[in-house]
DNA sequence: GAAGATGCTAACTATAGTATGTAGACCTAT
DNA sequence: ATAGGTCTACATACTATAGTTAGCATCTTC
């Protein structure tokens, strides 16, 4: 794992997460996912699914589109 | 499976492939991943990862973002 | 030193990803 | 008309790995 892709995206997530105040369990909570994936994501240790995109993506308020954006 | 953004994802890659002349087999070739594959995507029967969407993204020449436009 | 946050390991279960084979639709040429 | 080629849908079945969870360690901050 660990491609740079994952690690841009996990960069995105916690940016994203900090910038809201949020803590991984209290985002993963508002995602449906749990506290130690989202960790893993940010961390790049998971290849993600769409469909948990999209949640992370609805749980930050944001589009999926804007999770690609540097 | 078969979420809507599965099926609305599926559409835009049958859309960018058919626009390029491609079959579902070169397409495949191009993004290093099995024929059937990227029928089921297409079809929306599979979740697909974030390495697949770069892979498909890359074989189509596009960026991931308008994978996602409407 | 208790509480909140995150990293990391390890195990499990669900499903993504790979591949083969069959069948049907559609061409085009013989 | 039919035989041959191309393309795609669909059905399995297998194997790799995504997704879930529990537990413990570490680090801050109060």
């Amino acid at each position: 794992m660990s491609h740079k892709l994952l690690i841009q995206f996990g960069k995105r997530v916690r940016e994203l997460r900090l910038s809201r105040g949020l803590s991984q369990e209290e985002l993963g909570a508002h995602a449906g996912v749990h506290r130690t994936y989202i960790g893993m994501i940010e961390r790049a240790e998971k290849n993600i699914t769409l469909e948990n995109i999209k949640k992370i993506a609805d749980a930050l308020g944001v589009s999926i589109n804007s999770l690609f954006k540097e």
